[in-house]
DNA sequence: GTTGAAAACAAGCACAC
DNA sequence: GTGTGCTTGTTTTCAAC
């Protein structure tokens, strides 16, 4: 267990394909091969693998919400009376079908959803909570957050790579 | 007010290229002119546009946790007692840089913070809070909740477009 | 703001090590 | 598992509309 790879079967190729690619995921394969000081041959195999391996889930566009009219953002907390598993998982799906919303987690605790949703102003926000939250029967309570900023953290492979910054 | 393009500066095109875009961003820009019908010089001068605009915040390169090695995820509620500008925005910087930290909220309320992890286990998550959010001497108290799972929502452009789905 | 065509570039593949 | 060369396809650029 105190291998370099961890476990993960990760070997220190990958791990340093990854640091790049999430810095930079333009990059083309032929550059991130340079980087890499291995052939491009090589660079695109071990990326391939990633992903099948799932390692890599995917590639997302990240749109600036306030440059689509949207410039307020909100974490809601969502509290529930009965707990139901299809209940749950029904309104799991109704939340993150909701225009606007970002982002669901089902979390444990007194709070049972948090939902991050981008809006046009502070009534939107209202009639997100009123219209698409509220409305279901097993919600008990919401506790709306305005959200001052977010900003996105260094990220899962600093743990791994045990990377400074 | 009541224009097509809502006052965003964003016309049809546009906001069919972005619907596209967030649904498959691994289209090839030929592809994507396909898609809408344009050419393909028009389609990457608009993708161009879109970025230099900050519209397109940017691309990322999305990693399993779970397959690096790191299954547990949480949010963690961070409370201050003293409130000074400079101390916040330095907070603020530090959790951002920690390893493990996926993305940090700035919100209004009760609570300062929500801080999304990704940990190895139970103690890992301990160890966050304990080294790297209660040591800072504003912090007054913290909350943990273990994250069940975590969806992307519909997103912004959803509620620009009208897309039901 | 849009286009087609040429030139530059990168990706994918089969094969050799 | 890694490197090479060829074929294919894609992105970029630009003069013109």
């Amino acid at each position: 267990m105190a291998d370099p790879q961890s476990s993960t079967g990760l070997d220190d190729l990958d791990l340093r394909l990854l640091a790049v690619l999430v810095r930079q995921p333009g990059r083309s394969n032929k550059a991130l091969a340079e980087d890499l000081g291995v052939a491009e041959s090589t660079c695109a195999y071990r990326v391939r693998a990633l992903r099948s391996r799932g390692v890599i889930a995917g590639v997302r566009v990240v749109l600036d919400a306030a440059a689509l009219g949207l410039p307020l953002q909100g974490v809601i907390r969502v509290r529930l009376g009965r707990h139901t598993s299809d209940g749950v998982g029904g309104l799991f799906d109704a939340l993150v079908r909701t225009p606007g919303v970002i982002e669901v987690f089902h979390v444990a605790g007194a709070d049972d959803f948090l939902v991050h949703v981008a809006v046009e102003d502070a009534a939107a926000l209202r009639d997100i909570v009123l219209q698409h939250i509220t409305v279901h029967e097993m919600v008990s309570t919401t506790e709306t957050h305005l959200v001052f900023e977010r900003r996105e953290g260094i990220g899962p492979l600093a743990r791994v790579t045990g990377a400074a910054r």
